[in-house]
DNA sequence: GAGTGGTCTAGACCACTGT
DNA sequence: CAGTGGTCTAGACCACTCC
């Protein structure tokens, strides 16, 4: 007994971020194998192993068979960023989603949409353009292109009423995708819909997503100016 | 037995997102409970609950005592991404890292960087200006406060070769911090260090750490025109 | 109160990898 | 080859929460 109460495995971890944060155990430095551990905090290997995988997890420690557990020399920190559906997202924040239909037609998307979306060369694709509101206030522009052969569904929704967002929410799985994060100057139509002087730098956040290998769709969601996206470490 | 090979762990919550992600199992719905899917898929209920939890981090299921578990309605997706020491995130893509020293100085922090470092008015802290390159071609440039009460190391540090960003993270541990990002336009000063034309679209990354509640330091990183930060769902 | 998930345990075997 | 982490198991008890 060490004299320390230890409370499940989430106290075990605890314990080793302490350890970490203290420079008790420096970067770079192996720390004590999982036996030793559990015997020194009395308690089973299986709980040490429980909390390390998440210390794991988080980048502060590299583990490796026969190795052993080391502290990281340079931690990676990770920032989860929570992407939820903009009404959800708007809701959330206390306030009242709206929604306006710009534009929706079949055409052929332009290239980079094309390759995002791995559709063929020329193929018509299903173009959704519209304005998502919070409180009447302009929030963030979508730009969406659907693979039709792919969601075919897609075709005979309306998405007057239901975003585009929404509607692939519920009725598109997907098993991957990507997103990107960047910064534009605002086009003189974007100034227009989105408010703000023309050429303001604009928060864009562009997807993908497919379903085993096959592209679902590709959007360019576009933000009124002053937009901050925040997360913690 | 079904005639399913599951292996292991993962196994169990891939054969669980297959089931959501063709509707098998649809928004909302109650999913079998942890033993009977042991039973159903021949393993331990130890094993489905570990899947299981993975599934419910990810968003895809909410789980509740006695309610069971059920398929989520609004799945957030989460997009986790890495926040790497500068020099190691340029080394990474093979590029070559530079870094130069722009200001280095005691001063007292606009009011904004001060509530974010929780320090006293009017207390002096320490700035630190700098610019990453890539390859030779400016980066990112980085503009930090820290607060030398809670770090006194950093008083006789002098950041000319080694950056205050990779500095910190070796001498000053932090248990949180948080995280913004947004776009701006390039101020006259900032095109001029990062090039790109005056009032350019740039990506900026606010950043604030503290330690069990003491501020340790606020950084603001403004990237060269056309950054793109780009992650996986 | 009863049912479900959350966690702990002790033991076992496997998988990887440094020496 | 040997040491360390990775995982599985069966059983147990606890904690929460819906009915």
């Amino acid at each position: 007994m060490t004299g320390k109460r230890i409370n499940g495995w989430q106290g075990v971890r605890d314990e080793v971020l302490r350890r970490i944060q203290t420079g008790q155990w420096k970067p770079g430095e192996l720390i004590p194998g999982e036996l030793q551990l559990a015997h020194e905090l009395g308690c089973a290997r299986t709980t040490v192993n429980r909390a390390l995988q998440d210390v794991s997890d988080r980048g502060l420690v590299h583990r490796r068979r026969k190795a052993g557990t080391h502290v990281a020399r340079h931690p990676v920190r990770k920032a989860v960023l929570n992407i939820p559906v903009i009404r959800i997202e708007i809701e959330a924040s206390g306030q009242k989603h709206g929604y306006r239909l710009i534009d929706r037609s079949l055409a052929v998307p332009p290239a980079a949409a094309a390759a995002r979306l791995g559709a063929k060369k020329r193929a018509r694709a299903l173009h959704v353009s519209a304005l998502h509101l919070a409180d009447g206030e302009a929030y963030v522009l979508e730009d969406r292109w659907i693979n039709t052969s792919a969601v075919p569904a897609a075709a005979s929704a309306d998405f007057s009423r239901l975003s585009a967002n929404e509607w692939l929410v519920e009725n598109a799985p997907f098993s991957g995708g990507d997103i990107a994060f960047s910064a534009a100057n605002a086009s003189a139509a974007e100034a227009e819909i989105l408010g703000g002087a023309p050429a303001s730098a604009l928060f864009v956040v562009e997807r993908s997503t497919w379903n085993d290998k096959t592209g679902i769709t590709a959007a360019r969601l576009v933000f009124a100016p002053g937009y901050k996206m925040l997360t913690v470490i």
